[in-house]
DNA sequence: AGCACGCCGACT
DNA sequence: GTCGGCGTGCTC
């Protein structure tokens, strides 16, 4: 076993493949699978992935390793299978599917220096040269801000300075340094006599760790001595102390106490529901269960009761929930039932933080991780269960390279593990409820409240009719009566709308222009408080113009409503409100999410106003009214899954309403009442949107009933996005069979962003054994011409948004 | 991705 | 005849 293969950090096409490199005697023992490693590669240093260890290769002449990078394997042997699996499904890279299971301290770092060669000093500038005497080598990029890239490549050539990689390593456990005595106290006493002069600090010192003799920390002793590093380092030097240094977690809970909760006796529906799970826990079988519950049917407390009998059995669980950040009310259901033995991952955290949840796991500190998308792939090595929450919910899916979805990770871990997948949800995708109706899952439901009180009940309000009756306000008579209502019983209510900012498009009532993004085809959003006017797309913003920049005109007219202006019509309306704003624009700081959440809890707000983020998971006893402003945003957005993503956040945000005692009302303001998809979440009739959405689906090719790919290219040349559509489709046609349906090229919904054409395909198909091999080829092809033109393609399998 | 190699135009 | 532009192909 002299020989490892690499998978070597170098995201392209070309090098997608291991490399067989040569171990050094001395690192023969220590080198094993999934550990990272630096090796040499084409003139640098790069870091790489061990697939295996093996005794021959191919290829005759073997470079060596340089050394490896951990300790212990980041990748154990199931997560390598994974990683591939993901990379072979998803078209990816197996360095990027690598890479995505690990928390991101652990990606490679490099940095690039530049030293003085023997006479190069008389050919550089001053600046550089001074710089380069006294420090002998600085970063590539301080000098390349003295003298420019183009002259240190010039300096290279000519050999007057030399360039040096050197691959960090990012993961930092946080260390802290302590000083302890560095004998026992008697012949420390003795030491201290006979040691020469002493400074006053240092006796100082002395004298304290006599008084207290266990090791302390530097913080400590700074805090109440002042700075006092060095005379501890000169006692070290003379031997008197010793320096240590201890990893210590980042906690991101620690300034909260959870308080512990204890198993509740579960309803005759739970207990129906609960059963197979445990069973299939026992008996160490796999199988996915969905979990159909209403909102309040107490899924949550199933999900608790599975982990522990998974934990009793010395076992593993990881439940997703979607961007955990957003429900804080979730880590403490977990905490609180599960205190020190739960990790949280989430994007909220720092990189450092991630790292030592990760940590957690892979030192099986604990045995539940809570967290969102990427948590899939905590690395532990027993696992008795796999909870989604929430399934339907689009964040499972990541939008970027890797496009995996979270969903099918779970279930491939669950068939290794031979352990059950429960995947809950008040609002199943068609995907999965689909399945269940098929037996490919197996299905669970808790048809009633907890709380035995009914659903809220909840109003539709037609907007138009409104308008007839000459309210033009955002507020119908009935939502506003309503609201009045609960603030004088000082019940708390929570709105939903939508969309940020304050205004959706600015348009010139003169000629009829609407202000558009340079960069995107696009409309600019109005935000009041900057006055300024913004792409929510690529960030661009500028002033409000006070004319129309095409005809000049100053009638410019502010068309639709955000937060911002509904926060204000709020104030003119109901004075005496007091009203949080929740949307991307106030939650943009750490913690501000929590903050806000928190502050409504404790009752400083009448109304939480804010977008969708507000609609998940919120559990506050007091909410007695939801408001949907406007039902229908999400309706027109050119998606096939438009009527699902509106029936499900209307009965999501429904479901907020009189979750405990009092009892919840609901009204939705909508310009389309009429919809099935508003109809039926009114009347809370999941099964029955389920057969008439499933109709549609059929008739319009979609899935269930078919899979999607979906190919987009991009480029600031629309001739070059055009030329390479239609090639790409071109060959599409010629490779798959006659059964599967592809539609286009065509231009993306969105036709430009950030300066950059957008044009797109569709492949619909039921069964097409070739198909990711034919996809795989799309690819190859084009990253050899990506050199040339830099034309971007994304292929997309089973994508969520068609954007 | 980075780097060497090699071919061709511009200039000492 | 040399320097430097960048297209091409390779990296264990």
């Amino acid at each position: 076993m002299k020989i490892a293969s690499v998978i070597v950090d170098v995201p392209t096409y070309g090098t997608n493949k291991p490399f067989d490199y040569l171990i050094p005697e001395k690192w023969e023992d220590v080198i094993q699978r999934g550990m990272r490693v630096i090796v040499p590669f084409s003139g640098r240093r790069v870091q790489g992935f061990v697939i295996q260890l093996k005794d021959e290769s191919t290829v005759s002449e073997l470079k060596e390793i340089v050394e490896p990078m951990d300790v212990h394997p980041v990748l154990n042997d199931e997560l390598l299978h994974l990683g591939n699996k993901l990379a072979d499904e998803t078209l990816c890279l197996t360095l990027t599917a690598y890479q995505v299971m690990l928390p991101p301290a652990l990606k490679a770092k490099y940095e690039k220096y530049i030293t003085l060669n023997e006479d190069g000093i008389r050919h550089l500038p001053d600046s550089l040269g001074k710089l380069l005497l006294e420090k002998e080598e600085i970063l590539w990029n301080e000098g390349e801000k003295l003298v420019g890239a183009a002259f240190l490549y010039k300096g290279v050539k000519k050999g007057w300075i030399d360039v040096r990689y050197e691959v960090k390593d990012k993961g930092r456990k946080k260390l802290v340094e302590y000083f302890r005595p560095a004998m026992d106290r008697p012949p420390f006493i003795e030491n201290v006599s006979s040691a020469s002069r002493l400074g006053k600090v240092q006796k100082l010192l002395i004298e304290f760790y006599l008084s207290d003799f266990r090791p302390h920390s530097t913080s400590e002793l700074t805090n109440r001595f002042g700075n006092v590093r060095g005379s501890l380092l000169s006692l070290e030097r003379i031997g008197l102390l010793k320096k240590e240094s201890f990893e210590q977690y980042r906690d991101p809970y620690q300034h909260r106490v959870f308080a512990k909760t204890t198993p509740l006796p579960l309803t005759v529906d739970q207990k129906r529901a609960i059963h197979p799970i445990i069973q299939t826990i026992e008996k160490n079988i796999h199988r996915v269960f969905l979990l159909y519950g209403i909102t309040g049917s107490g899924k949550t407390e199933i999900y608790l009761q599975s982990i522990q009998q998974v934990i009793q059995k010395g076992k593993e669980a990881i439940v997703l929930v979607p961007e955990i950040s957003l429900t804080p009310q979730m880590v403490e259901r977990f905490k609180g039932r599960f205190g020190e033995k739960v990790a949280v991952l989430h994007s909220g955290l720092s990189i450092g933080e991630k790292y030592d949840e990760w940590r957690k796991i892979q030192r099986k500190e604990v045995q539940v991780v809570v967290g969102a998308r990427s948590a899939i792939f905590a690395p532990f090595e027993n696992i008795g269960i796999i909870i989604i929450d929430e399934e339907h919910e689009t964040t499972y899916k990541q939008d970027e390279t890797p496009r995996y979805h979270a969903r099918d990770m779970a279930i491939e871990r669950g068939k290794i593990h031979r352990c059950p997948v429960l995947l809950g949800s008040a609002t199943p995708s068609l995907e999965s409820f689909a399945r269940a109706q098929k037996g490919v899952y197996q299905l669970l439901t808790l048809e009633k409240r907890m709380n035995e009180k009914g659903l809220p009940e909840v109003e539709v309000v037609d907007m138009r009719e409104e308008l007839r009756k000459g309210n033009r306000s955002m507020f119908s008579e009935l939502l506003l009566e309503k609201m009045m209502e609960r603030l004088l019983k000082g019940e708390q209510i929570v709105l939903l709308l939508n969309r940020r900012g304050y205004s959706s498009f600015v348009m010139c009532r003169d000629c009829g222009n609407v202000l558009q993004c340079p960069n995107c085809e696009i409309s600019l959003t109005y935000h009041k408080v900057s006055n300024e006017v913004k792409c929510h797309y690529c960030g661009y913003e500028t002033r409000t113009p006070n004319e129309c920049p095409t005809c000049g005109s100053e009638h410019i007219r502010f068309f639709g409503s955000g937060t911002q202006k509904v926060e204000e019509e709020l104030g003119k309306l109901l004075p005496e409100a007091r009203t949080i704003r929740m949307d991307v624009d106030t939650t943009r700081k750490k913690g501000a999410h929590e903050k806000l959440l928190e502050a409504f809890q404790q009752k400083k707000a009448d109304i939480l106003l804010g977008t969708q983020m507000i609609a998940k998971g919120l559990d506050f006893p007091n909410i007695t009214l939801v408001g949907v402003l406007t039902a229908d945003t999400m309706l027109h957005i050119p998606d096939f899954r438009a009527s699902e993503k509106t029936f499900q956040l209307l009965t999501q945000v429904s479901g907020r309403a009189g979750r405990h005692e009092l009892p919840g009302e609901v009204v939705i303001q909508t310009y389309t009442p009429e919809h099935y998809s508003i109809q039926l979440a009114k009347n809370q009739d999941y099964r029955q949107f389920y057969l008439r959405e499933m109709g549609i689906r059929k008739n319009g090719q979609y899935p269930p009933y078919y899979y999607l790919v979906q190919i987009q290219v991009s480029h600031d040349n629309l001739q070059l996005v055009v030329a390479t559509m239609e090639k790409i489709v071109r060959f599409l046609r010629a490779r798959l069979s006659n059964r599967v349906l592809i539609l286009g090229p065509s231009v993306a919904p969105i036709a430009k962003i950030k300066n950059k054409y957008r044009y797109q395909c569709l492949i619909k198909y039921k069964k097409e054994p070739n198909l990711l091999e034919v996809l795989r080829k799309v690819q190859e092809m084009f990253h050899r011409n990506q050199n040339q033109k830099g034309v971007s393609i994304t292929i997309d399998l089973n994508p969520y948004t068609l954007m």
